[in-house]
DNA sequence: GTGGTCTAGACCACT
DNA sequence: GTGGTCTAGACCACC
């Protein structure tokens, strides 16, 4: 898999490769039981601190997405996280309020929102 | 207006106030001129410290929501375009990956996350 | 760089550093890029508080002229412009507005004060 | 002579009243001996503040322009305060340099800047 | 180490 | 009474 993070945006650096991560165990791109790379082979591939690596790995290691076996490195676990539906929604429409708060001063319709969110929903299908 | 804030949360408050002033302001909860709760009186209510209240009006002031008159108070301005086309774009773009960053572990299809932000528009729609 | 404030003036101290920021950077002294004085660091240097040098540094990054990254530093922003026409209109104006209020009282005619302009304008062109 | 304010601009509006009322008295619009407009007067006549014409008729005393005449009224004073050109010139380039600052990062030309003002101060010779 | 947020409390400017 | 600035010092998030 392929890691990437941007320094210049918001999102802190940590955040980028839990999200990048979870994506990936998610998706299947990872398997049960697959590597990941070392943390400094990360930290040197990505120019970034190793500490900023390991505080990634040591979230997904702690929700239970990755397991760290002691002096062979951090591997895809078996047992995944899942939130409730009502946690899950809760979440979902917290973020939404946010998001709609932040931009409701941006002068975009709701046309105009729902087209944009559309488009970049497309955008990522055809990433993946 | 009702402002409220959760001191528990990982959104500053500061934030949390902006969020709610900006959503009654875009949906005409309160009407342009009409004044809002003094930093000193609002800082009391929510039992937070007058500073964050005032950095929270200050922000507001500069993105051209609130106007603020030194010695009588702070008050909702006339709407004008403050942002270039290309800085309301980054800034929408901005807050549209944070949002689809934070739900995308949320198991959300493209096609649910489409549906919920057009029922919420329809909804705050509803209210003006 | 070498920043200056003067404590006794009527001018606030954070707006001090903002002017000498804008002006370094805008005259290329401050390339694009380049790191600044972190906020508790050059707080000490000034003998002043570092939430006022806080306040300052995060002003110049709303208005796109620095750029923050957390944990790193403040950094000089890649030129773009964040207003729109209006409101960069709207600012000149403002200013114009209180510089000619304030020099009114001071006896110069219209072409002095159009000389006096000129003269700075040039002095700083020859400085790039 | 008429005075008017502005309520929604920056500058205080008891920093307006002297601005004017120095103005008139220099252009001999206002004579030595003439009398001002009572404090609740000019107060009622703008809607503002008593305090706030009292305010700007004390400095106007304090700086001896006017001269105030227990239970007669605010008159114009015989004597003028006036800088030395030192002062005079000091003042000036503090308040240049504040102006150039402030709009140095709004894209304006040196072109542009000194057409600006140029216009700004035609607009004021046809006024008076 | 970096920046960001918040508190408590002071003092000033303005109405 | 209003908003604006500043200090001192704390705690958090990030690298």
């Amino acid at each position: 898999m392929q890691i990437k993070v941007s320094l210049g945006g918001n999102r802190p650096i940590y955040k980028q490769i839990i999200d990048q991560v979870r994506q990936a165990v998610s998706a299947g791109e990872l398997e049960v039981g697959a590597a990941l790379p070392s943390v400094r082979q990360l930290a040197e591939e990505l120019v970034i601190n190793h500490n900023t690596v390991a505080k990634a790995y040591a979230e997904l290691v702690r929700e239970g997405t990755l397991e760290s076996q002691h002096g062979r490195g951090v591997f895809v676990a078996k047992r995944r996280i899942v939130f409730s539906a009502a946690e899950r929604k809760r979440r979902f429409h917290s973020a939404l309020d946010v998001f709609l708060a932040d931009v409701s001063v941006l002068g975009y319709s709701a046309e105009q929102i729902q087209a944009e969110v559309a488009a970049k929903l497309e955008s990522f299908a055809a990433t993946e």
